[in-house]
DNA sequence: AATTCGGGGGC
DNA sequence: GCCCCAGAATT
């Protein structure tokens, strides 16, 4: 798999040499839940508007949520000024070495705290992102997907799976989660091109048995408070402030379901109400 | 362990 | 339309 990185693993802005931690930090809290194609374009605006910790933490919070633009999730990029401001406060400026300094950083949980670690700081951290785990499941457990939340049996296995080598292990985890974000996908693997194929893999030995799905369903996106959350931040990254009666008319059918996000919003520090108005932080 | 939290692109 | 994407925080 390290081979196959070294040919086939994506020129990728924030893998370049000379990159510098907390541009490593930022890509990664980006990542979160949000593909790479959509991150590129935000994350080479954002380190060019604030290249290091104290940059950020000195940026007004309406500037912060304006550049973040359609990320989603926006409460990352509150946390991750709230983490520049710690890194400032507490590390000098400099992001931490270290899984417990770094996981107690806003924003930052047990995947970016080992990702930063590996990838920043170079150092051997057990790294299971969506792609290690499928890549794994798959692989050594025979199994079309990993479980629905990481267990204890897949934290044993990656924990196993690492290389004890630190150089070896950041290769490892770069290129096991490039395998799983190029080739070994969670709809249509492109087992044809996979090292593993062949003589690396028992689910595909195994003929590539479809998983049992679990019959609950998650909540459609239409019509939820998530999205009515994203319509008002819409309008108020594109417009700085709005009033109410604009806000209602985003859904004139329920109103009380507009002032509840409204209220949601303020209380996540998102949004602030001045008189009748609701403005960014 | 289960929920909530955006948004968009591929199929 | 459905599913997935370098998850975190809260309950």
């Amino acid at each position: 798999m390290i081979d196959w990185f070294s040919v086939q693993g994506r020129d990728l802005p924030w893998r370049r040499p000379g990159t510098s931690p907390w541009a490593i930090l930022v890509s990664e809290v980006m990542l979160q839940q949000t593909p790479v194609v959509r991150v590129l374009p935000r994350w080479v605006d954002w380190m060019e508007q604030w290249p290091t910790p104290a940059d950020l933490a000195d940026a007004p919070t309406a500037e912060v949520l304006r550049r973040w633009d359609r990320l989603g999730y926006p409460r990352r990029a509150l946390r991750l000024q709230e983490c520049a401001r710690a890194i400032v406060r507490e590390h000098g400026g400099a992001v931490p070495r270290g899984l417990e300094s770094l996981h107690s950083l806003p924003g930052i949980g047990e995947y970016t705290a080992a990702a930063v670690t590996a990838f920043a700081h170079h150092g051997r951290a057990v790294v299971a992102d969506t792609n290690i785990r499928r890549v794994l499941a798959r692989s050594v457990r025979g199994r079309a997907l990993p479980d629905p939340s990481y267990s204890a049996a897949e934290r044993a296995l990656a924990t196993r799976s690492l290389p004890a080598e630190p150089k070896r292990s950041v290769a490892w985890n770069q290129a096991v989660m490039e395998l799983g974000a190029l080739v070994c996908t969670a709809r249509s693997p492109q087992c044809e091109r996979c090292p593993l194929a062949e003589a690396g893999c028992a689910w595909y030995a195994a003929g590539m048995p479809p998983s049992v799905q679990d019959g609950r369903r998650p909540q459609r996106f239409e019509g939820t408070d998530r999205q009515m959350r994203g319509k008002i931040m819409a309008v108020l990254r594109r417009d700085g402030e709005a009033a109410s009666a604009d806000l209602l008319a985003l859904d004139p059918s329920d109103p009380a379901r507009v002032e509840r996000c409204t209220a949601s919003l303020v209380q996540d520090g998102l949004a602030a109400r001045i008189g009748e108005q609701l403005r960014l932080p």
